[in-house]
DNA sequence: AGAGCCATGTAAGAGGTTACATGATTAG
DNA sequence: CTAATCATGTAACCTCTTACATGGCTCT
């Protein structure tokens, strides 16, 4: 679940806090965060309950004179600890660089500059495995027998396809320099 | 959704209807369709029951001695023109591609396989305005004043990444043409 | 005799979307 | 005076996942 890294990121590069109308603003459209990830009040409030509960974050309560009172969101250690692991790890699939590697990719050059390049080299490496497994499964197809023509084909295709997105993804990877070097 | 979708055209494929269980196996992973698709029991029989509501098949029961009685499901009528409407018309994001592209093409191939070539002509279309207004995009943020730098590269990273997934997925449309000829 | 197939589902829960409810404050 | 902003949420409703319930039949 990208969003709940995401407002743990958040959260990481505010020692302060911050309520939940203050990180609703992160994912409005016009904002870098809001461009892969949009979050309506209601899920960003759900997750900062869930979050509290699993002790990632903790709240503390801030009266406001006649309006709701705010709840101010702060970060705990295992909180620091969760974003770290997570921050530090690649994606397993190609579908998945879209939303939760751009997410891990921001919150990374944001909060651990110094770990940026550690985790484009291991995303590196996840998808050359990948590409290396989809090679495999159409030698293993091509080779098959008993296999209507039709039916090969049609899954030679879906190979190639993941083959060619999963490149795509990679050739971006190594283009990425600029975001690891000056973050 | 294409998993209800993908039922339309596994019946349409067999005028004489077909059961649960009969379906089910399409969906497994030796299948072309369980490369693509996976469809739990839970989940198809709640699909078949929504597509009876909805009108787009109907019903029989067969019994069966002491087994539980067969529901036999048809395509309707009108199941079959939803079913024409919907292999007809491209997917609008790239993202759909894998999935929803994919199903049109495996059941376009194979209940009207007169029309693959359109709907790759289609998709090749909405393909390239999407690459146009990734490049619009692109020009907007690099003009943009006011931006923080960190934000412009990490959004400029983020369109980066879209144009290649779609770039890629145009080349691999354009090398599909075994598919449409000899299908 | 036991494993796996046939054939249907339900139940529980996670995760998400959309819309609404509340009510003061501030800007135009 | 109206609209937007501040600030919190709830409610209803989908979708999907995982697991289980039932119970005879067929194959080894």
């Amino acid at each position: 679940m990208p969003a709940e890294h995401a407002i743990l990121g958040l959260l990481a590069q505010n020692p302060d806090g911050a309520h939940g109308y203050d990180l609703a603003r992160h994912f409005a459209g016009d904002e870098p965060l809001g461009a892969i990830l949009r979050l309506e009040p209601g899920m960003l409030y759900h997750h900062l309950k869930k979050l509290d509960k699993t002790g990632w974050v903790a709240a503390t309560v801030e009266q406001q004179g006649l309006r709701p009172p705010r709840q101010v969101y702060r970060l705990t250690p295992d909180g620091e600890a969760e974003l770290r692991r997570w921050l530090s790890e690649p994606v397993e699939r190609t579908r998945d660089i879209r939303l939760d590697f751009l997410v891990k990719l921001f919150f990374a050059q944001r909060t651990q500059p110094e770990t940026v390049e550690a985790l484009i080299a291991h995303q590196r490496e996840m998808l050359t495995r990948n590409i290396t497994s989809l090679a495999e499964q159409r030698a293993a197809l091509a080779a098959k027998p008993d296999t209507d023509d039709r039916d090969r084909s049609f899954t030679l295709a879906v190979l190639d396809l993941r083959r060619s997105q999963t490149e795509a993804a990679l050739e971006w990877l190594d283009q990425l320099s600029p975001i690891a070097s000056n973050g």
